[in-house]
Formats: structure tokens, C-alpha cells, sequence
DNA sequence: AAGGCTCTTTAGAATGATTTTAAACTAGAT
DNA sequence: ATCTAGTTTAAAATCATTCTAAAGAGCCTT
């Protein structure tokens, strides 16, 4: 199976259809390495990588994605939003100084008590984030 | 001591010059009252009260009690900031749908074991936020 | 392989929260 | 009362993201 091939099929399971730009992305996000991009890091990879996708297809790609758990959205600012490739459960280390953020990996926490649900609810996902900085002296 | 020195005296203490817009807004966030609020919700409030601070300040001084530990910033998503009147440690819930926040008592989560900080750097904070959706059937 | 229907992409305009600006103002020290 | 540095103001600017309307492309049916 060509790669293109492999990445429209990862698509259609997904529930969506493999147009050229989504493939493309697929190809650069969802080979299997874990990293962190943002809206415009991504631009800057597809223009590396020779290719033009505009930019209103980048933010509607990365939110399909996400919303088909492709990729994961993580919250640390409100600057910009920030995508993981890697949709596994883990969780994060923020350093805010330089905007740098880190995986843990899964075990690198343990939520030893969950505390219920408010009542009709069912709990979706748990987001971790320690925020770190430089130790002084 | 009336409530307008008590405030002030609470941001001197804080590093912030008294101004009559803080001491106002000190007076309607840091009266002991637990909840969320955002730069509109709390214009709305000083409004209310029969005040005006432009929107600018608000911001400036939202800002500013959170960089001084009076407010806390809560990440939940990028559409804009929410800030939690509470400061003690403590997580949330975060309901997308009605974007519902609801503070979790200190001891309804308990974290048991932590990953060390990367190399020369320490723990700041850590942020846990349950996302959680209304249960269908 | 052509037609057609719907979904997608595009460039550019629009949105909206937040920040910046430059001038007017004020808290607090002298 | 006076001075100065820090603050507030209204308005403009910024910037990530979304929206728009028109052009393009999957893909199903002939």
C-alpha cells in the first residue's frame, strides 16, 4: 500500500473524506511520531515540504482531527491553540517561559481518587498540566 | 477600618498601587466570594455597581491580581480567559458544552504520585481540569 | 468516462478577545 | 502645593481564528 494510500484509508475510517490537503496533513501529523504543532508550525512544514494548503484548511484540519481523535487539542495559554500527535493518555509538563511543552509519560502520574461526576455526567477526559520554571540558584 | 482601606491595604501588600479602578475591582473580586469570571462578566459587574472602567484597565488589572496571586487563571479553552476568584489549590470540571466550570474540593483529587521536574527546573503548579459531558441515555 | 450532487478548498473579509498607544490623570513622596 | 512615576482612558492596532461566496474535487450513478 502506498503511504498516500495508507493515510486516505486512516482518513476514511475516521469519517473523512481523503482530499488531497487532508492527506497531505495526514502524512506530516499521523506517521506516528509524537510532537506538539500549532497552526502555524504546521503551515511552515507543508511549505517545506513544497506543498500550499491555505490557511483557513489548516485551522479546519486541525479541528477535524481533533474532533475525530486524530490529534489532541492541549490547553496551556490562550494564545494560540496547540495540537499532540500523540493521542494516547499522558499528560503534561508546561515551562511558560519559553512556551515549551513536554510529555509525561503515561505513568508518570497516578490519579489515585477520582471524585464523581456532578450527577448526569459522565467524565470525558482528564487533562493534567504541571507548570514548571528554572530553579534559581 | 472601612472596606475601601481594607481592599487597599490588600493590594499594597500585593506590589499594586491603590488606584480607585483596583480598589473597585479588589472590592468586587476579593471580598471571600468563590467563583469565575472573565473580562466581560466582570465589566458587566462594575456596570452594575454603577461604575466605569475602561476595558483596557480591566484587562491590565486582571492581569495584574493574577500575576500577584490574588486571581487565578484557569486553561480550559482559547476563546478567552476565565479567572477563578479562588486561589487556594484545588481543580475543576469543565463541562464543554455549556462551558460550565465548577471548582472540585481540595481533596477530591489526589494526586499520588508526581513525575520529577525535568533537569533544573521545579514544579510550579499543577493544573487538573476533568472534562466531563451530560450522560445520555 | 461523463454527469451531478455534495463536501471541500480558496483567498480574502470579518470577528472578537486582548494589547498597544499617546495623552490626560492621580497616588504618594517631597 | 508640587513633582514624578505609575495609571487610566478611548481609540486604534494586533492577531489567531472563523466566516463567506465562489471555484474545485471526491465519488456515486449511469
Amino acid at each position: 500500500m502506498t503511504p498516500k494510500a495508507h493515510f486516505a484509508e486512516k482518513l476514511r475510517l475516521a469519517g473523512l473524506r481523503p482530499t488531497r490537503q487532508r492527506v497531505a496533513i495526514a502524512a506530516l501529523l499521523l506517521d506516528g511520531r509524537h510532537r506538539h504543532v500549532t497552526a502555524d508550525s504546521l503551515t511552515e512544514e507543508i511549505t517545506t515540504a513544497g506543498l500550499h494548503v491555505s490557511g483557513g484548511t489548516v485551522y479546519n484540519t486541525l479541528n477535524q482531527f481533533t474532533e475525530a481523535g486524530l490529534l489532541r487539542r492541549v490547553m496551556v495559554h490562550n494564545d494560540y491553540s496547540l495540537f499532540d500527535t500523540n493521542t494516547d493518555h499522558h499528560h503534561h509538563f508546561y515551562e511558560a517561559e519559553n512556551d515549551q511543552l513536554v510529555d509525561i509519560p503515561h505513568d508518570g502520574v497516578i490519579l489515585a481518587q477520582l471524585p464523581a461526576a456532578p450527577d448526569g455526567h459522565e467524565i470525558k477526559a482528564v487533562d493534567v498540566v504541571i507548570h514548571i520554571q528554572s530553579k534559581n540558584p
